[in-house]
DNA sequence: TTAGGGGTTTCGGTTTGCCTAAATATTTAC
DNA sequence: GTAAATATTTAGGCAAACCGAAACCCCTAA
């Protein structure tokens, strides 16, 4: 059992992330989608990554962490999330900008220096957008969260989590101010324009795009 | 013209660092040894580093930075360097445990992170071993300096840098008290035991195998 | 002045991680 | 229930960066 390269651990932090915040187990094409990598570079991968023990895979069937690979996952993206909370808390980001740096930073940081970041940021247990930071022994404290996008009207809630992965609706998200700890309500749910209306604490209205409404994770 | 691999950036901050404080070129062997890697993986990556226009070599000659070169080979050093320094001042490292860490990390800061740690360190002028931190545009202000193992019986000086080439050798000398900035005085050169003597302002002796000599630059 | 010998380069080979194209398996849709 | 569409795997290739072994260059010393 050799240690982890950056693409395993990509492919890892991919396969765990799919599951995150949904019960399906993710299948070989839409891993190599998220990776924007070829369909082939996937099964190759991933006979390495079953016989080290992380993964478990029949062929033609989706993949599935081991509980070895659970935990090398959740290293990955716990790395990746005390990083981004970091570069908000210490460095001047702001929380639509840090996914790019995180995600290479993840691969070269030191288990001692993630430490050191841990104790100075006070051992946070989010990230900027919300999402948990999973604990060094692979534990992580999950609340419960519907998504934005098969809210009901009338819906009430607090944003818990966006996901970080397309920056772009991050900034138009955060132009609009709405972020992480924001309490919306949905006024209806998309109709003839496909857009999702909601009104702010404030009182304003926004229309949401279907991609937007897809990221963001209300309170239940 | 692509960007530089870890790899290449490797070479070129090797090379320049062999030039830094002697004036002698590099050559392709010396090169190899210090990188830890055979002589013929340093001839292919040298093709590839000329015909970017990074390096000048003439086969079986030595090897010389391009402009190109020199500042692609500072901008290395300069990442290296603002790392040791965050690592030491915002982190809680000691001066010589930082030079691994810094030798992952530099490969994968980004311009922006960078310039932010610059500005929250307050643009500072020398890393952790005294070392001049390059600007961003390449230049260094180096202060002159004699190595100590060829300083005369009689010398006093301050020690201006210590290279952070060998962490064990770093460890002893932070267990003597010695680091950038200690005053000292030159009792006798190496002699028949080979060590070299030198007072403490405090006026303790501290003996100095050649190795640690070698690696400590005090002012002239 | 020529024979070593040491430094350098060439050559073929390895690993990692990706690719495209073609083959094969599975699912869907009629 | 079979044919078409889709998903997955196999096969062959490529680039980066390394290796060891063998060939080559050059300088020096007898």
């Amino acid at each position: 059992m050799k240690q982890s390269t950056p693409a395993a651990e990509d492919y890892l932090k991919t396969i765990y992330g799919h599951t995150e915040w949904q019960p399906e187990p993710i299948t070989p094409s839409v891993l190599a989608a998220r990776l924007g990598i070829a369909p082939s570079s996937v099964t190759e991968m991933v006979k390495k990554l079953a016989a080290s023990g992380l993964l478990r895979h029949v062929p033609y069937g989706p993949l599935t962490l081991t509980p070895a690979g659970l935990l090398a996952a959740t290293a990955v993206v716990r790395r990746h999330r005390l990083i981004e909370t970091w570069l908000v808390r210490d460095m001047g980001y702001h929380w639509d900008e840090v996914h790019e740096e995180a995600e290479i930073l993840e691969h070269s940081i030191s288990d001692r220096l993630l430490d050191a970041m841990d104790a100075r940021l006070d051992r946070p247990a989010h990230d900027p957008h919300g999402d948990p930071i999973p604990a060094a022994d692979g534990s992580v404290a999950r609340e419960p969260a519907i998504l934005l996008a098969q809210a009901t009207a009338g819906h009430s809630g607090r944003v818990l989590r966006i996901s970080d992965r397309d920056s772009a609706i991050l900034r138009d998200l955060a132009a609009d101010s709405i972020g992480p700890g924001s309490a919306l309500t949905v006024i209806e749910p998309p109709g003839t324009t496909n857009l999702l209306c909601v009104r702010l604490p404030d009182g304003q209205i926004r229309q949401l795009s279907p991609a937007a409404a897809g990221l963001i994770w209300v309170s239940a």
